[in-house]
DNA sequence: GATGAATGAGTTTTCATTCAT
DNA sequence: TATGAATGAAAACTCATTCAT
C-alpha cells in the first residue's frame, strides 16, 4: 500500500466532508490509517501536503479536459467536448471539486500557488485563441470569454452536486452546452 | 462609536486579508480597537459571529441588487440592471464578495445558514419566471439558467478583483452583458 | 426592597441549585434583579460576598438551635431540643445545609474563616460539659462526642434533603434522636 | 513512568491543598511534571479527569474497607474492622478523604457519577442488615443507622486531620468504637 | 521507514472587577 | 446609589510538529 497516496486521498475526502476548517494532521493519519509521524516522512507539513494536492488534482484535471482535444476539429466541437470533460470528471470524482474550490477561497492560506490559481484554465484560453481566429468566438477580452465558459461550469457543477439540479437527466447537458456556447459564440 | 459594527467590519477585513484559515478573536479584537471579552457580549462566539457577518452581506446584497427593478421594465433592462447593481456591490465593496465566497466554500464550517448559501440569488429567480412566460428566455430549466447567470457574473467579479481584467474599462461591462444575455435569450 | 439582602439570597439559591463552581457575579446580579456593579456597593468582592453570607447563616443557625435551651432542663432534653433546632433549620432551609456543606469543604476557597467551620458547633460544646460533669454523659473527649452528635445529624440531614430517608415519617425523629443519645450517653 | 497516575495523584494532591476552585489544568500539569496538553492525552477534559479519580478512590476505599470482613465473625467484630480499616484508609491517605467530601459536597460539578455519591457506603449496607437478623443491630431504617456509623466516622476523620482530635492516641479508637456501636447496637 | 506519546505555543472563551454615565 | 458595557488576565483546550523507540 503506497501511504504517500494514501494520505493524499484522506486529505481530499476530509476536506470535502469536513471543511479545511477542521482539517487537522491526527485526522489525516487516522483516516489514511497511518501514524501522525508517518505525514512528515512524505511531506514538510501540512502546508506542503495541500499544495501537493492540489497540484496533483491540477494535474489531472488537464489532462483529463483535453482528452479528445484536436486543432483540426471545429472550435465548437473541442469546446463541447472540453466542458464535457470537465463536467465529467468532476462529476466521478466531486471531492475534487470541492478542495479546489475551497483551495482557491483561501487567500493567503498557502501561499506558494497564488498564482496558479487559474492554472487549471489553461486549456480554455488555447481553445479561445483558435476560435477568434477563426471567426467563431466574439471578439471580446479572453477575461470575458473565460467568464462565461468557466463561470457557468463552475455553478452548473455546484448546483449538481448540491442536488439542485440533475446533468445526468436527459438532454440536461446539451441543453447547458447550447446555452453556453450562445454566451460566447458569435451569431 | 458602534462596537458590534466595528468587530463584524473586522472580521470582514481580515477574512479577507487573510482568510478564515487565520482568522483569530484576538486579531478581531484587536482590529476592532476593542477587547477580546467584548465579542462576546455581542456574539455567542466564532460561529456566531461569522453567521451575523454572512447574514448582514446577503441582506445587504439582495437590497442592493434589486434597485431599479420594476415589473414593468422589458425583462432584458432589469436583467442588466441587476447585473449591474451585483457587480457595483461587489466592486465598491470587494471584502464582501471574498467573504462570501470563503463562507460559500466551507462545508459544515458554519452548518446554521447551509441552505441559505443560494439565497443571495432569490432576486435572479424571480426574473427567470417573468422572462420565461414573456418568451424572451429561453425555457430551460432555472438551474440552468441560474448557473449562466450567476456562474459568469461571479467569474468576471473574480477575475477583476483578481486584476485579470479591469470591469471599468470603457464597454467592458456592456460586452459582458450582452455575451451573458446572450446566454440565456431565445434568439 | 433591601438590595443587600437581595444578593446574599442570590448567592444562597445558585450555590444550592449549581454549586460553587459554577457560581459567578453575573448570575449573582441576575438573580437578584440587580446590576453587576451593584454588587461592589454592598461588599468587596466575591469572597467578601461569600464570606459575608456564611457568618450570616453561622449566626441565624447558633440563634436557632438555642431556643429552648435552659441550664435547668435535664442534658437529655436540652440534648433532644438542640438536635430538634438544628435539624429543623436546616430543613425547613435546606439552601443553607447545601452552603454550609459546600463552604466547609472547600480549603482555603475563602480564607477568612478557616478557624470557624466548627463555629457553627458551640452550642454542643457548652452542652457537652454539663452532661459530663453531670454524669450523663460518657467521660469521653469532647471531640469524639462531637463526632458523635454533630456527625449523625449532618449524614442524616442530608439522607433526608437527598430524599433517602424521611425524618418527617411518624417516630423518625424520635428513633434517631435515641439511638443518637445512646452513643453519648452514659449506660 | 506512568503519566496518568501522575495526572491523577496531581489532582488529588492539588484539591487537597488549594481546593477545587483553585484547581486548574495548567498547575495539574506542572505538578505531575507534565506538558499542559498531555493530560488530553489520557482525559477528555477537567470533568472526565476529576470523576476518574472519584471513581479510582472509590473503588480503592471499597477495597480496603472490607478487609479481613467474613460472614463468619461477629457482627459487632466487623463493625470495629471496617470502622478500623475506614479511618486508617483516611488517616494514611488523608488527600482522599478532602477530596472525597469536596467532589460530593459539590452538586452539579460533575453529573456523571450523582448517583454513586454513597455509593462507598454499600459495604455497610451489607452488615447492616446481618446485624439486624440476629438481633444485635437496632431495628430501625437502613438511613438511620446509616448515619450513625457514616455520620461519626466523617466527622472524627475530619477532626483528626484538622487536629482537633487525635486518633492515635492511645485508647482513643476504642473510645470511639464503643461509643458508636452502643448507637446502633441493642441494648 | 514507521510509530504515536509528548510537547507547548497558540487559540477560544470566561468572568471578576472597573468606571463612565 | 445604581447601572451594565467594557476590560483583560487567566482559564480550558487544540493541534502541528518532534523524537525516542
Amino acid at each position: 500500500m503506497d501511504k504517500k497516496q494514501a494520505i493524499l486521498k484522506s486529505v481530499l475526502k476530509l476536506v470535502n466532508r469536513e471543511g479545511f476548517y477542521h482539517l487537522n494532521m491526527k485526522n489525516i493519519a487516522k483516516e489514511a490509517n497511518v501514524a501522525a509521524g508517518t505525514i512528515y516522512l512524505y511531506f514538510k507539513g501540512k502546508e506542503d501536503l495541500i499544495n501537493a494536492l492540489y497540484s496533483m488534482i491540477v494535474n489531472e484535471f488537464n489532462q483529463h479536459v483535453l482528452q479528445g482535444y484536436e486543432d483540426e476539429k471545429p472550435v465548437k466541437e473541442n469546446f463541447y467536448d472540453m466542458l464535457n470533460n470537465a463536467i465529467e470528471f468532476y462529476l466521478t470524482q466531486p471531492d475534487n471539486f470541492s478542495f479546489i474550490e475551497q483551495y482557491t477561497y483561501a487567500p493567503f492560506l498557502f501561499k506558494e500557488n497564488q498564482n496558479d490559481n487559474f492554472l487549471l484554465l489553461s486549456p480554455i484560453y488555447k481553445m479561445m485563441s483558435v476560435g477568434k481566429k477563426e471567426g467563431v468566438i466574439r471578439n471580446i477580452p479572453d477575461s470575458i470569454l473565460l467568464s462565461l465558459i468557466h463561470g457557468p461550469m463552475n455553478t452548473i457543477i455546484k448546483l449538481h452536486l448540491a442536488h439542485k439540479t440533475d446533468l445526468n437527466k436527459r438532454g440536461a447537458k446539451q441543453k447547458f452546452f447550447d446555452a453556453a456556447w450562445s454566451a460566447i459564440a458569435v451569431v
